[in-house]
DNA sequence: CCCGATAGCCTCACGCCGACGAGAAGGAGT
DNA sequence: ACTCCTTCTCGTCGGCGTGAGGCTATCGGG
């Protein structure tokens, strides 16, 4: 079996909403290479793990336990970094995990100061090749918002229709009418079931509360306006 | 740096439509394990190698120089593979890639008999968890055709209306009116670029050739019928 | 010379969506 | 108590895209 060794890493993109803006969590290094640098979390893949099995011990570790048993919340893989030079202790090859939270009502997890949840907008120059692996994840969360129903991921059990919008404009950084956006998630099939209960307490009329649905797929999709997006891959680029 | 040490492997899905079927490249493996059964081409990752440069070499050395220069043809990154025991012989990660083709005029490569374009249909009991990457990159070219131009990539350089249709028949396994395809084909700017010849000799109105335009996404996306396709990823299974 | 097959254009109906009006149902201020 | 403001919820209207299908153009073949 030829071919170098590497070291295989799991790195996390935490994404949460949290007054109305896209929030990563990122973690401050506490040793070099990039010391005192934000980082993503990760962790290297232990012995007998998957790489999910990695991310998922990952994330727990990083959000406390609370988050791990909870029905809400996603997790999947986004792609593998292995550029050389990328890590320079040697030959490490990362493989990204994005994570769609609800916002956490206790502001941090175990690890005191060095971990928080950051607006996207104001994060740059991260260790390693983070950034790209960052810009990565939000793409692949914008993208998946629009033909599945995972916005409901950033919310809590019981959310109100315009929690869902407002997750939305967050992520995409748009304005939704709230009107037509009522229609169309109410109107998907299994996309949002009503509750009973109602809130009260706030300004205006009280809105009905809903759990996530069975549906996980929009048809038809709700598609954003076209933006500027480059091919990701292609032969003789 | 903890962490056990791993070999990393760059699998390829090499698609194209032959004869109206949707075929995969597969090469019989000569060596243990899995010695005489079917597996996708690959290779392991080199010093100074990124992942995509292992695949682009893989590639090229499977399908031979011709498609190398050519600005047809597509290769992207599908997902990392890193099951505990997926490879008898050790920790092997895999990072599968797909590749979308022209079928190519000489029907097989340099490695005379070991490699053949087989219908997807057909393809059970690959090596390794190759059937898994394989069903990933079916699904991953399935959804990509809804929304982006990547059917082209199945085309030669220049092509008709009805080759890309076949080509999305083949794909996706269902039937399109010829008609409203044109239309929607057609009508989307940047999608195709008509070439002043046409094709003559066969049967019925002689058809205008195109070739590939700048366009690589599709706004509003062509949409097949929603087929139950469970979510692929999910905290709490 | 007619016929079948394919290519290409056109029309119509329906459904989804953007824009927008209007009523319902609460809280806050006077 | 009344008004005003806010938010939720439902309805209306028009445009656009698409499925269904008619019609013509242009080839090869019997």
């Amino acid at each position: 079996m030829r071919g170098n060794l590497f070291a295989v890493a799991v790195d996390l993109v935490v994404l949460t909403v949290r007054r109305d803006q896209l929030c990563v969590l990122l973690v401050k290094r506490g040793e070099r290479p990039y010391e005192s640098h934000w980082s993503l979390p990760g962790g290297f893949v232990q012995a007998d793990e998957d790489l999910g099995d990695t991310a998922a011990r990952e994330l727990a570790a990083q959000t406390g336990a609370a988050t791990q048993g909870a029905v809400q919340g996603h997790l999947e893989q986004l792609a593998g970094y292995a550029a050389p030079g990328r890590d320079p202790r040697g030959r490490v090859l990362s493989v990204g995990y994005l994570a769609l939270l609800p916002d956490l009502p206790d502001p941090e997890g175990p690890a005191s100061g060095s971990a928080a949840f950051l607006p996207v907008e104001d994060v740059y120059g991260l260790a390693f090749d983070h950034d790209r692996i960052l810009a990565d994840g939000v793409e692949r969360a914008r993208a998946k918002l629009e033909y599945t129903t995972l916005a409901a991921a950033f919310c809590p059990a019981e959310f109100t229709v315009s929690d869902l919008r407002r997750v939305y404009e967050a992520v995409w950084r748009t304005e939704i009418d709230p009107r037509n956006f009522q229609r169309k998630v109410t109107s998907t099939p299994g996309f949002l079931i009503p509750t009973a209960t109602r809130v009260t307490g706030g300004r205006g009329r009280p809105p009905q509360l809903f759990r996530r649905g069975e549906a996980t797929t929009l048809h038809p999709p709700m598609l954003r306006e076209p933006t500027r997006e480059p091919a990701n891959g292609a032969l003789a680029h």
